[in-house]
DNA sequence: TAGTTTTAAGTTTTT
DNA sequence: CTTAAAACTA
């Protein structure tokens, strides 16, 4: 269905080039937009919702569009919003937040509690435990893990294909009580946020209709990294009527791990009868010599669609692989690079032109130490290990046990902290208590576009009143430690007007109490007072006056975060909502010039001018024993960090590489040797196989290339078993790459010397080189 | 039951 | 090497 072409074009269309233009006119039939990367994809998004609105006429409410983090999601409301302000009323959300407010407002049709809290992987831990009680943790935490994946392909605990993901028989079982467990308590984890409004929408009709009739057009960012259970709720609120249009790259499906799905994008064709395709193949954003590097790469992998990338930026600098000796040359190479740029004469760079990429977010430490030392500025994107901190932790479980007094994770956590003399047996004995779960709460009909989510309430199963029944049978000090807590979680949510007061309701001013922390606006007047009654900053004050000042600040900053939402039951699940599904904290200040730390997963969808890919090393990147499917997968996720790179791109190799504190050797990535040679300058100690611009060094023996054409040494010597000559290259496994520089006659046989690429030298016996020693290469 | 010491495991990647 | 879990003692 292509456009009448319009007598004039609006002005917001005429930057676009002809492919971006006819997606965005594009109407009727579902499109798949197949958008190679830096091809302008978000823009073509952002333009299609305001075309959407100004000339389809559409109610902005009626458009809903998708996207996998948060971050996207901002950025697209915000350029869309540029273009045309009434995008903003548009739904633009990621999956998991869509999934959420969907079931906070329909949720009770299938039984689901309003108020439920979003447990992260940690609370299903938690909960898994209390079911597996003698096993080891990392059993439960593989549990979790098939939990969760068997939740992304939409497996219950009853389907047949479950073997796919675990065959244990006993996982089955686990698996069902872990799901009645979270339903008692009322609470969701992440896969229940697309699973639940996915089968909710397919067994109720009547539900279904009505959200067919609200959304008119449905628009899904990164389409490849969607799962089973995500095209599963797309389809359903697709329903055959909407227009539906997905945007995404088959190259740059990095989430297997988790779930996606390449197919659902390789096989959009055929599950849309009839879907229309558009390709944007001319990349804005990288220069020629990067984009062929990347792309030589991402071309060995089989099963894609396929396109060509144009580089509309014409020639630029040819990409730089250096070979370094271990990770503290590489993180001065990376420093070196950059101090360079930032001073030189032409060609000046910022700081924030730089960003340095890395396979795990483990090796984010050694750069963070030496640009440290260097007074280099950088941050350090993702990996925020802030909400995973105990004080966070426990303020946080505090305030989903003022929401949902049935949160069985969130009461074992804190109901003994500080110590109360509630322990286990108590805590056991509450649970037990508590007992049945509570009614389904009916459904209250709304209108169309009302958006506020029906209102929570204490029910069976509530473990305060299962405390507060038992109070009289515990031992005098665990009745009073647990009277405590209870004050506090009381004074809670009477202030947040949760709980009926004996004085006709209303709100209630909280006691003063003299706490380390200080109390803002809204939210953070209650958190702060919780932290407080429940002795939650005490108890880290007196173990540690070191750390625990560490953890007062801590808790102080998610008491400023708290400030920002009302004070009411509404603001506290919002608070706690953002939380679970958004832990990326606000970027401190804008205007810092600072070099990027960030793991190859997190730079999807940005761009830096100069980007460094660190630890190309096999074991490393890729990871592993990786093969088949995964190894395309660590591919791709090449491909994405060097089309990153605008102007400059350097990739980093080292022959050691310390890991666990014991150093072990590394061989360049596969996909070093799999890359087009001629599509780097390579620097360094190069190994074989790699033409090195620069030669000799430090005298490492001979130091040839294949390429180089030179005539072979005359072999001097040769072992008496014929295994060596001097001048063989060798591999060893805690030594790296050599070369053999002397070979001599024991009484046990032939020794040889072994000068390594680190300067090291090592005496062999010939015959016992074991799995660890090889030889890489017959000299002549 | 609480707090300490000893031992072992861990590094993918994230909503 | 660092951190978390099991084991042990008061």
């Amino acid at each position: 269905m292509s456009s009448e072409s319009p007598p004039s074009i609006p002005p917001y269309l005429e930057t676009l080039n002809p492919e971006q233009r006819e997606a965005v006119l594009h109407w009727g039939r579902p499109l798949l937009i197949l958008a190679g990367a830096g091809s302008g994809k978000t823009r073509v998004i952002t333009t299609k919702i305001a075309y959407l609105i100004r000339e389809k006429g559409l109610d902005p409410r009626s458009i809903l569009a998708v996207t996998f983090t948060n971050k996207a999601a901002r950025e697209m409301a915000d350029r869309a919003r540029l273009i045309d302000d009434r995008a903003g009323a548009a739904v633009m959300r990621t999956f998991h937040s869509f999934g959420a407010w969907f079931l906070r407002r329909y949720g009770s049709r299938a039984g689901i509690n309003p108020g439920f809290v979003i447990y992260d992987d940690d609370d299903m831990v938690s909960l898994l435990s209390t079911l597996m009680e003698d096993a080891p943790r990392a059993e439960i935490k593989e549990t979790a893990r098939c939990i969760s994946r068997a939740k992304d392909y939409l497996l219950s605990p009853g389907d047949p294909g479950l073997d796919r993901i675990d065959y244990r028989k006993s996982f089955r079982r686990i698996y069902r009580r872990y799901e009645e467990r979270l339903a008692q308590i009322g609470n969701v984890d992440f896969g229940d946020l697309i699973g639940k409004p996915a089968e909710l929408l397919r067994t109720d009709g009547e539900l279904a209709e009505r959200i067919r009739r609200r959304f008119k057009a449905i628009l899904v960012d990164e389409y490849q990294d969607s799962n089973i259970a995500q095209f599963e709720l797309l389809k359903e609120l697709w329903g055959g009527g909407a227009y539906l249009c997905v945007v995404g790259d088959d190259d740059q499906s990095i989430y297997r791990f988790r779930g996606a799905e390449v197919r659902n994008i390789l096989e959009f064709p055929s599950r849309f009868d009839g879907a229309d395709i558009i390709r944007l193949e001319r990349n804005y954003r990288s220069v020629a010599p990067i984009l062929a590097a990347a792309s030589s790469v991402v071309d060995h992998n089989r099963g894609r669609l396929g396109k060509t990338l144009r580089a509309e930026r014409g020639t630029g600098k040819l990409p730089v692989l250096a070979f370094l000796p271990d990770q503290d040359e590489e993180a001065a190479f990376c420093a070196d690079l950059i101090e360079n740029s930032v001073t030189s004469e032409k060609n000046r760079a910022l700081y924030s032109d730089w960003a340095i990429l890395y396979r795990t977010n483990a090796q984010s430490l050694g750069f963070e130490t030496e640009l440290l030392r260097r007074r280099i500025p950088y941050r350090v994107v993702g990996s925020l290990k802030f909400y995973e901190r105990e004080e966070v932790k426990d303020a946080l479980a505090l305030l989903s046990f003022l929401v949902n007094p049935r949160d069985e994770v969130a009461f074992r956590r804190v109901v003994n902290k500080p110590a109360r003399g509630v322990g286990a047996v108590t805590a056991d004995r509450i649970v037990l208590e508590a007992g049945s779960p509570p009614e389904p709460r009916p459904e209250t009909d709304r209108d169309l576009f009302d958006e506020a989510p029906a209102s929570s309430g204490p029910g069976p199963g509530d473990l305060a009143a299962a405390a507060r029944r038992l109070l009289p049978g515990l031992s005098p000090k665990a009745a009073s430690g647990l009277r405590d807590f209870l004050g506090a979680v009381e004074q809670g949510r009477t202030f947040l007007g949760m709980e009926e007061t004996a004085k006709g309701g209303g709100k209630r001013k909280l006691p003063k109490t003299g706490g380390e922390l200080r109390a803002g606006e809204g939210l953070s007047v209650c958190l702060v007072h919780l932290v407080d009654a429940a002795g939650i900053a005490a108890y880290h004050l007196a173990r540690d006056d070191i750390a625990g000042n560490q953890r007062i600040g801590n808790l102080q900053e998610l008491a400023n975060a708290a400030s920002m939402y009302p004070s009411s039951e509404e603001g506290l699940l919002e608070f706690l909502e953002h939380i679970e599904l958004d832990r990326t904290m606000e970027e401190d200040t804008g205007d810092g010039d600072s070099v990027t730390l960030i793991t190859l997963h997190n730079t999807k969808g940005l761009e830096f001018r100069r980007v460094i890919m660190t630890g190309n090393e096999q074991g490393l990147f890729p990871r592993e024993e990786k093969r088949d499917d995964d190894l395309e997968e660590e591919r791709r996720l090449f491909y994405v960090g060097a089309t990153r790179a605008m102007d400059e791109l350097y990739l980093t190799s080292c022959a050691m590489r310390r890991v666990f504190g014991s150093v072990k050797a590394a061989e360049p990535s596969l996909f070093l040797r799999e890359a087009d040679p001629a599509a780097f300058r390579v620097v360094g100690n190069a190994p074989p196989g790699f033409a090195s611009s620069r030669y000799g060094g430090k005298g490492t023996g001979p130091h040839r290339s294949r390429r180089s054409g030179a005539p072979p040494q005359a072999p001097p010597a040769v072992s008496s078993d014929g295994r060596w000559r001097l001048g063989n290259r060798v591999f060893h496994d805690d030594y790296g790459y050599g070369a053999v520089v002397e070979i001599r006659e024991s009484d046990d046989g032939p020794v040889v010397r072994v000068h390594f690429e680190t300067g090291r030298e090592v005496h062999f016996l010939s015959p016992v080189q074991g799995a660890k020693f090889l030889k890489v290469e017959d000299d002549g």
